[in-house]
DNA sequence: AATTATATGTTGACACAACAACAGTCGCAG
DNA sequence: CTGCGACTGTTGTTGTGTCAACATATAATT
């Protein structure tokens, strides 16, 4: 993380300042959402579910959000303590739920929705829409990468291991 | 976070792909340190103070990381019991400490340091070092923004709310 | 049909992060 | 030298995230 000044390579300076500059954008739409009492990781949720009216699994939401199961229980408890979310029993597969919007949770998306879309242009307003689309291709490009290297590590440690 | 692929404005879009590539490259660093048993936040400690062998307090290192004084407290405490870290009293301030490497977190660092770059060069490979320079630029310039703008946000809210 | 393998959500243990409130220390204006 | 303000590290609370282990339920094999 440290503030990106270093004597480095380019690429690897460029690496710092990745993780860096997420950091600050994560703390930034920490502040925007404050008046709402959301964090960033619950309003990701209502978001996603905003674009599924029929609801998603806690599953198929971990997989979206790219984090572990375990942590959506209680994220999705606290979002139905405030009956923003509403967890449905699936008829037919007596383990998983359907979580999805509630009247109140699908209004508190649609007042917020359209700021957030601002926010998130503004912070790129000095870029071109043909540059934002390169960088943003560049990202998954990285994000590729970083997943198979990682991967490639944990084999390579299986084997040496076993 | 959303994997991003929705119907949405090339720069909005490179927002979700921001966020969505440092997770990734996070996840990616704790699976690269996993077999020294250091979370990414403990390794940036070490790298911190291998860079400062004259230490430095906890409210620095705070500086530093862009995190709150009291998450340091704990962070130290674990290095500490580890004997990778030393707390060392300032002559003439009776409050603050030096953090500083002990003899066997300076081997552990220097022990990592080149996998470590060699891992940050290595996602980032298939890309020139001058569009690395760019992309590095482009990311500082969005982290900017972002300060701004949420700093111009909070403004404003104390104004209509007082 | 019985066994085995997979999938889903929960729990408990731990680490990490934000924030408020606190105690002790330092510096300086008066 | 007193008293006020600023700074340093700690504590406690809350929320977020990882992981392993579990119970239940569904799917696949044989």
């Amino acid at each position: 993380m440290t503030t990106t000044s270093d004597a480095h390579s380019p690429r690897y300076r460029a690496v710092l300042q990745l993780l860096q500059t997420a950091d600050t954008l994560w703390n930034a739409s920490r502040v925007f959402f404050a008046p709402w009492e959301l964090s960033p990781s619950q309003f990701n949720i209502l978001n996603l579910l905003h674009l599924h009216p029929d609801g998603l699994s806690q599953s198929e939401l971990s997989r979206f959000l790219i984090m572990h199961r375990s942590n959506l229980t209680g994220l999705v408890d606290r979002l139905e303590q405030r009956r923003l979310v509403e967890r449905q029993e699936v008829t037919g597969d007596r383990r998983a739920y359907r979580v999805v919007l509630t009247k109140a949770g699908d209004k508190l998306v649609r007042e917020i929705l359209p700021d957030y879309y601002a926010g998130a242009e503004q912070v790129l307003a000095d870029m071109s829409e043909r540059r934002a689309g390169e960088l943003a291709k560049d990202l998954a490009r990285i994000a590729e990468n970083a997943l198979r290297t990682a991967a490639e590590l944990a084999a390579a440690r299986k084997l040496t291991h076993a």
